[in-house]
DNA sequence: AGGAAAATTTAAAGCGCTTTGGTAAGTAAT
DNA sequence: ATTACTTACCAAAGCGCTTTAAATTTTCCT
């Protein structure tokens, strides 16, 4: 059924049917009621297209998974990042339109996006450090969110981002105020700003207290848990082995915590780790005192308040640009101790 | 710029131009690579929704994802699945449309999205043992193909499916093989059909082995790390605790092997664990001895496949419903051993 | 009752594309 | 040279909706 069959059902104007449904001001109650009743009915809904095209809106939002030749992995911290703008476009009848796209084509798939009008807004994941996207997004006018920041953009623009310096250099004082001097960074994809910045943290942590960062001791990479895993393993193989970690993420936490069981080494005893924890929702760092010592910050929550933010844009352009920055917590859990060669000192109860 | 003014800048009509672009053939080739050339140089995009308008086709599919309000968990195997799917349409220039939908709303949802014509066909996640959205699609004559299969469903319909059953049979045999006589389950949702034919295949190879399933040692629930380690952990604790763990997934398994750490005992010596492994990108089975024994299917594959799939169905639509069903492939990793009574009886070799 | 103002309703244009049903020019056959 | 096909192109209708501008009806005042 469609607005030309529904109005002549009705033996009305389509532009009073359409009206009387979009909820316009100018159609009689009574007959506004009629025309509810008899779309319920006959179970009408608009065409999608066709009022997107007659509106130029296209209550639908992107998200672009970039898919390189090389490390073609979909994240798991992108699912739950999801899950959560997905809420919010739920709530206000949006649609979420995932692309994948190539990486050496991204430039012509953004302008594609833009010109072929399938969606109203964008939202940008995982930005480098140098991301040429955002310029490239301003130039075309469509709006966007980016979740996490680009250090090498300097104009304004809107995002969400985690506080990963503060958040890495909190966690670097922890374990350095635990005595231990041997600190290792198991990091993300060094391209990736939020990489940058934990590692920036990091960095800044250790000298501040006179230390001197062990470029043995950083790892960039894809976070998975393999990674986690077999860097944890080389370093804990190296003449002067870390005392702590640093996880990027919880993935790349259970890897770290698989090597050092594998070397015979008691997690929070032995060997520290604080990680990253997103809060996923399927590997929660549980129970009563959870497991890993975390800096953490639901990726879920960033994806709500993405897509907050995007609506808000779509919806009133000419307001000025956002930002959002999110504090981590840092709770502590069982995988943290104090450095082992003061472990002799016995501990207060 | 729009069709109607490349065409005035050309000097052509919008027919022939559109023409020239879609490779139809009554267009000189002369023109058509003027044609050409003046498109790229003015990268034109043709408007999304007034080509799916006019050709009533939208060149997307559909990817529902339930939201209940209990269980709002959007899992880690959703995601590979979702990247494997993306790649196809990349391929083949379709878009995914993700759309979450609470669960008490679903029948209306789909209705809504095969009439709002926004997606020319659909993938089906998580089909129940009596799913009723198989019969909804029918009736409703949008494409579709279903990830798992409904045993209640007695019609022909299109499925890509993993040989759960089969599957959860050998592994159960091949802990039986190994001594083994207490073996828990450590199901997905029961509701799940997948959960009903792993636990039918569990069952299955007990009783053809002259063993009872004890119902203690048998749980579903959503596949998360907590779950499994608490029911792990639990089990553990009971007078006449299991030998060997069945799990559902790579997840699920990381709980158990956390549990079985923590009482202190050996993977793979005092506990056997095999799990079924999805081979997600980001928690991979990895190593040269995988840490898990466990049952491969690459879920990022099928999604690949449904996506062809559905494709294929969707360019033509006479063709009779088609089935693949994908067998697993057990293998041998660093988590199963003899049962623990019977490691006295020297091994060979 | 008469006219202005307000409340309803409608016809028709337009969103940007495809496609049907042409026409005009070029080529081959008679 | 006439007819009959091809070939290359075009005008206009139509996809299903919104929205402008105008028409109609109702209400209100004097």
């Amino acid at each position: 059924m469609n607005l030309k069959e529904l109005s002549e059902l009705l033996g009305l104007s389509q532009t009073t049917v359409s009206r009387a449904l979009n909820g316009y001001p100018e159609v009689a109650v009574a007959t506004r009621l009629k025309i509810q009743q008899a779309a319920a009915a006959n179970s009408y809904r608009p065409n999608a297209r066709a009022k997107g095209l007659a509106t130029g809106r296209a209550m639908a939002v992107g998200h672009v998974i970039p898919v390189s030749s090389s490390h073609e992995i979909v994240n798991p911290i992108f699912a739950d990042f999801i899950a959560g703008a997905s809420e919010i476009y739920l709530r206000h009848g949006y649609d979420m339109v995932l692309s994948s796209v190539p990486d050496d084509r991204e430039e012509h798939a953004y302008r594609d996006i833009a010109a072929n009008g399938s969606v109203d807004g964008i939202i940008v994941n995982g930005p480098h450090a140098a991301d040429e996207r955002i310029g490239l997004l301003r130039e075309i006018g469509l709006p966007f969110v980016v979740h996490g920041r680009a250090s090498g953009e300097t104009t304004d623009y809107n995002w969400v981002d985690v506080n990963n310096r503060r958040s890495f250099m909190r966690a670097s004082e922890f374990l350095i105020d635990l005595g231990h001097q041997r600190i290792a960074l198991i990091n993300g994809l060094e391209a990736m700003d939020f990489a940058s910045r934990r590692l920036d943290g990091y960095t800044h942590a250790l000298q501040s207290r006179g230390l001197v960062p062990d470029p043995a001791l950083i790892r960039s990479d894809e976070m998975t848990e393999a990674y986690g895993y077999s860097s944890a393993l080389q370093m804990l193989e190296m003449a002067h082995p870390p005392t702590a970690f640093l996880g990027s993420s919880i993935i790349v936490a259970l890897g770290i915590r698989r090597a050092i069981e594998e070397k015979g080494l008691k997690l929070g005893r032995d060997v520290s780790v604080i990680t990253h924890d997103d809060d996923l929702g399927y590997l929660r760092n549980g129970g009563d005192v959870p497991t890993f010592t975390a800096t953490k910050s639901s990726v879920r929550q960033a994806g709500r308040l993405c897509a907050e933010q995007l609506l808000s844009i779509i919806s009133d352009p000419g307001q000025p640009a956002q930002q959002r920055l999110l504090e981590t917590e840092l709770t502590v859990g069982q995988s943290t101790g104090p450095a082992p060669h003061l472990i002799t000192r016995p501990a207060t109860a």
